[in-house]
DNA sequence: TATGAATGAGTATTCATTCAT
DNA sequence: CATGAATGAATACTCATTCAT
C-alpha cells in the first residue's frame, strides 16, 4: 500500500507548503518534488497525476479532521454541546495549521469544477456528522422536528466556511477560535431576537 | 463612453454564456469574440485584457443585483421583511439566469488571488446593504443590541452562498426560490428551538 | 501629385519624430498618424503602406542631403577637398537634426532585407557622387589612377557611417562636425606614415 | 554547464540556418527547435529565451572568430601585417560560413536597440584587439604617433564592415578574401597619392 | 478628402507527464 | 524504486490595413 510509504506522506506534505507559499497556479509539480526532495518522475509512482495530489491532500488532512471532531463530539451529550465542540475544534486545527488554511479556503478552490465535485465527496463524511448531530438534536427534543437538516447542514458548513475565509482573507490577523462561541450561538439562536 | 456602446454589453453577455457552458479554463478569448460575433481584436478596443472582461462581468451583473434588492427592501419596513425580500431575490435572479449562477458560484471562484480580491471589492456593496439591514433591526429593537454584525452578516452570506452553490453543483435540479423562507426562518431563529 | 501636399510632409516629419523618440518597432501607424494631426486612414491616402512611409523618409531626406553636398561640392575644385566639405556637410547635417541621425543610423536598420535593399536604392545617387569626386581626383592625379573606385567608396562610406553610428550610440556626447578634418586625413592618407 | 552539451550547439547551429535562409523576422523558435531535431521545450533546457538564443549565437561565433585572429596576428611582428591576416582572417571565415555572413550582416541588424547593445558587448573584444594592433603600430614607429585610435579603428571596422555587408548584399557573387590586400593597402594608405 | 471602428493573422513560452537509464 | 531530460500542446494580444460613412 503505497500511503502508508514514507514519501507518500512527504510529498502529501511538500504540496500543502509549496500550495500555501506559492499559490495554486504557481504550484508545479516540479516544485513539489523539490520541497519533498524527490524527483519529478518520483512523484508519479506514488499519484496518478497533479490532480490526484491535490484530492490526496484534501483527503488526507480532512480525514484526519473528521477523525479527531469524531473523537470529541463523542465525548458530549447534548447536540448543542456537540456543536459547539466542533465549530472549537474547526476553528483551532485550522489556526494551527495556517499553510493548511490558506490551501483549503483559498487555493484549491481555484480548480476546475470536476476537481471540486471530487473535493466535496470528500466532504461527504463531514457533511453526515453534521447531519448526524442534528438528528441528535431532533430526538433529544433540542432541535425542533421539522428542521430541515440539509438546509440547517449547509447554514453552519456556510457560515464556518465564511468565517474561516474571511480570517484568511484578513491574513490571520484576529483570533479565530475565540469567534467559535457566537458562531455558535448565532446557529443555534439566529440573529432575530428570541420572544 | 465605452460601457454605453453596444458591443461592451454583448461581449459581456458572451463571456458569461462562454464561461458557464466551457467552464472558466476553457473560455479563451476567442472563444468569446466568436459568441459576440466579433473579432478577437474587438475585444481589446472595449477591454484592456482578459482579466478585465472577468471583473466586468461581475460588476455589470452584481451592479445591478445589489441596485435592485436595494430597490425592493426599500418597500418593507422590518429588517426581518427585508432580510427576506432580499434573499427571495437574491435566489430568483440566480435561478433566472442559470448561465449567470453557474459562472459567479463555481466559475469565477477558479481565479488567481488578485483577481478575487478585486472581484471581493464588488461584493463589498452587497456587504455594507446587509449590515445596513442589521443595523436597522437593531435600532427597532427587531434584533439583539449586542448582536456582533460582522458575524451575522457572515452567517447571512455564508449561508446563501453555501445554499446557492450546492444547488448549482445539484445542477439546479430544484426549485431554489421555494427555499428562501426556511432559509430566512433558519437565519432568524437558527436551528435551536425557541423558548 | 501627392508629395507636394502639405499633408505628406507632414507625415514623413511625424513619422522621423515618432520613430526616433520611440524606436523602430514602437513606431506604429496610429502614433505616426497622432502625432501628424491626422487619421489613420489618412496616411493611406497619401501612402501604399508603412514599407513606402519609411522609403519615403529616407528618400526625402536623404535627397536633401545629397542635394546641398552637390551644391557645396561644386564650391571646390581639388577632389580632397571636394571630399572634406562633403564629410563636413554629412556631419554638420546629422548634427543639426538629431532625430533624422536617430533613425537613419539605427533604427531603420532594424528592417528586413528587402527594405534595407530599397534604401540602398535611395542611396545610390549618394554613391555615385563619391564615385565622380574619385574619378574627379584621379583626372587631377591627386589619386593614384589604380585606386579601386569601388572599394574606395566602401571605406569612404563606411568610414563615415561607422563615425556617425558610434556617435550617435554614445548619446551624441560629442562634437561631431570636429572630428571631419582627422576622418578627412585619415581616409586620405591611412593609418600607415608617410615615408 | 549546458554550453558544453551537445544539443546546445545543435540549436546555435540550426538558428544560424534558420535565421539565414528565413531571414530573422521569420525565425520562429519552433523552426529552430525542428532544424535542430529537438522540441520546441528542449530549446528552453538550454536558452533563456529566444533574445538568449541569438545572443549566444552572436557570442559563441564571434568568440571564435576573435580566438582565430589573435592567434594569427601572433605570428606577425609589424602591425601592417597583423592588420592584413586579419582582414584576411576576417574576410575568410565569412567567406566560408555564408550563413553565418548573411545573419551577422543583414539579420541580427534588424534587432531591437536592447539587443544590439548586448551584441556590441560581444564585439568589444574585437575592438580592443585592434586597438592593441594600433598601439603596437605607434610603439613601432609604423604609424604615426598621433593617430586617433578611436578613429582609425572605426575607419577600420566601418570599412571591413561596409565591404562584407557590400558583398552579402550582392549575393555573394565575387571573392571576398582576394579584396584582403587592397582593402589593407587602402587602410594603410588611404586613396591619397603617398609623398 | 477624411475618418476611426473593426478586423484577424501570427508566436513565444510553460509545465504535466513519460521513459530510457 | 528512482531519476530528470525531453516532450509538445495550447493561447492572449498587437497592429497594419480596410471601408462604410
Amino acid at each position: 500500500m503505497k500511503r502508508n510509504k514514507p514519501k507518500y506522506k512527504q510529498i502529501i506534505d511538500a504540496a500543502v507548503v509549496v500550495i500555501a507559499e506559492n499559490g495554486y497556479h504557481q504550484a508545479q509539480v516540479s516544485k513539489i518534488a523539490k520541497q519533498a526532495g524527490v524527483a519529478d518522475g518520483t512523484i508519479y509512482l506514488y499519484f496518478q497525476n497533479k490532480e490526484d495530489i491535490l484530492i490526496s491532500v484534501f483527503r488526507e488532512k480532512m480525514g484526519l479532521f473528521v477523525e479527531k471532531i469524531e473523537e470529541v463530539i463523542a465525548g458530549k451529550d447534548a447536540a448543542a454541546e456537540k456543536l459547539l465542540v466542533m465549530i472549537e475544534n474547526h476553528f483551532k486545527r485550522l489556526s494551527a495549521d495556517q499553510h493548511l488554511a490558506i490551501v483549503t479556503q483559498l487555493e484549491l478552490r481555484q480548480t476546475n469544477k470536476e476537481l471540486r465535485l471530487k473535493i466535496n465527496e470528500v466532504l461527504k463524511e463531514y457533511f453526515l456528522l453534521v447531519d448526524k448531530i442534528l438528528r441528535h438534536g431532533q430526538e433529544r427534543g433540542e432541535f425542533p422536528a421539522d428542521l430541515d437538516i440539509r438546509l440547517a447542514r449547509q447554514m453552519i458548513f456556510g457560515t464556518m466556511d465564511e468565517t474561516v475565509t474571511t480570517w484568511v482573507m484578513n491574513e490571520q490577523k484576529y483570533n479565530l477560535e475565540a469567534l467559535a462561541p457566537a458562531v455558535h450561538n448565532l446557529l443555534l439562536n439566529g440573529c432575530g431576537l428570541k420572544s
